[in-house]
DNA sequence: CAAATTTTGTATTCCAAAGTACAGAAAGAG
DNA sequence: CTCTTTCTGTACTTTGGAATACAAAATTTG
């Protein structure tokens, strides 16, 4: 018995996250906000209060939505454990390349909010989403090495949880690398190198 | 024939940078940066005409800092390429374990103001400092390895520029990942693992 | 010791961006 | 068709922090 909201909320959170990876919390304005939305203002503050509110529900979406992307590639059990590795390296540096053609680097929310102390300690909320989220993709990187281990495509004296870590610092070093302009091969190239020594 | 700067330059860049390492330019007050200096609002302004040049020349001086220490290490012909490497990596990991002792993460300013467009794009000296610095850096790492391909600890058929990449992406991967609570002991695995492929 | 000059402290101004108010338009329910 | 409710657009208010003004204090040199 009311009017329909015109636009779709996971979309202005997609939108609004498309902003907050590239230039973080305090470098995204609200104005920036509701151009890339395609929003007004008051439309954008009546569905999401404030832009703190929105970051968070953006970060979690974000989060939500990469994770499940990893998790696809991760759990894919028509590849060895070392393939999936490969290949969610692979779906990093094709972000990379798409955001090069649009003329900037992908970034990063989940970089850009950790690298912020002050952001986290602004709403608890964030910080749990950021633990939350390192813990999944740490225990799907641990459940491909495993994975690896018994298929003989990642060595076995391989330590899951240590090889897990580096997969995710190395990801993280991508995200920076890729802010100086480094052509996606040769991201793609030293990604792999990093990961020589889980590779049987 | 006047009264003399009651303060020592370097002393106050080095403040300043300590701050902007660890919350970046847009979460740093001037008023931080006036505690953090030990300087009234009018003295810091008075050296520095804006926290924008304040922000500059702390980048500057850091980045000459951090690139000194890390020749030291690099060029040091009493070890081998790969000793200095590793030595290096060692350093880094040292940085976040007394950072860690005082209840955060180094952070980093070249992450900082590499992972932020707007800012590069605010004062074009910070996209040269950030270049120079990146240039200067790899060309000492890609130094290392071809020293280490002579003398045998790193693998003949290694690509010095790659190697370089990987190294930095790797530390830059280290800055993210310390921020999550990680020990400096897993941190220094990992990086040395993510290393394995230049090691002989 | 006094002049010259710069530093320091406090108070103020200024600005950009976050957030709010409210009138008018749109859409479903009866 | 009309009533109700929610959405939309414009203009306004608020606020936090950067930057400035200026008077008083401090220090070196001649």
């Amino acid at each position: 018995m009311a009017r329909p909201r015109a636009f779709d909320e996971k979309t202005v959170l997609e939108a609004a996250a498309a902003q907050f990876r590239v230039h973080g919390y305090a470098d995204t304005s609200t104005e920036q906000l509701c151009e890339a939305a395609g929003l007004r203002r008051s439309s954008l503050y009546n569905a999401f209060t404030s832009k703190d509110e929105l970051f968070v529900q953006a970060l979690e979406h974000y989060a939500d939505t990469m994770c499940g992307h990893q998790a696809a590639i991760l759990t894919d059990t028509s590849l060895t454990g070392a393939e999936r590795i490969k290949k969610l390296i692979g779906a990093i540096v094709d972000e990379e390349r798409v955001a090069r053609s649009e003329g900037h680097a992908a970034g990063c929310m989940g970089v850009h909010a950790l690298m912020n102390p002050d952001l986290r300690a602004r709403d608890e909320r964030i910080a749990r989403i950021l633990d939350r989220d390192l813990r999944k993709r740490l225990d799907l990187l641990e459940d491909a090495i495993r994975a690896g281990r018994i298929d003989g495509s990642v060595p076995e004296g391989t330590d899951a949880a240590e090889g897990a870590l580096l997969v995710n610092t190395l990801i993280a070093g991508l995200r920076v690398t890729a802010q100086s302009g480094v052509t996606p091969e040769a991201l793609h190239r030293i990604a792999l190198d990093g990961i020589r020594s889980l590779l049987a």
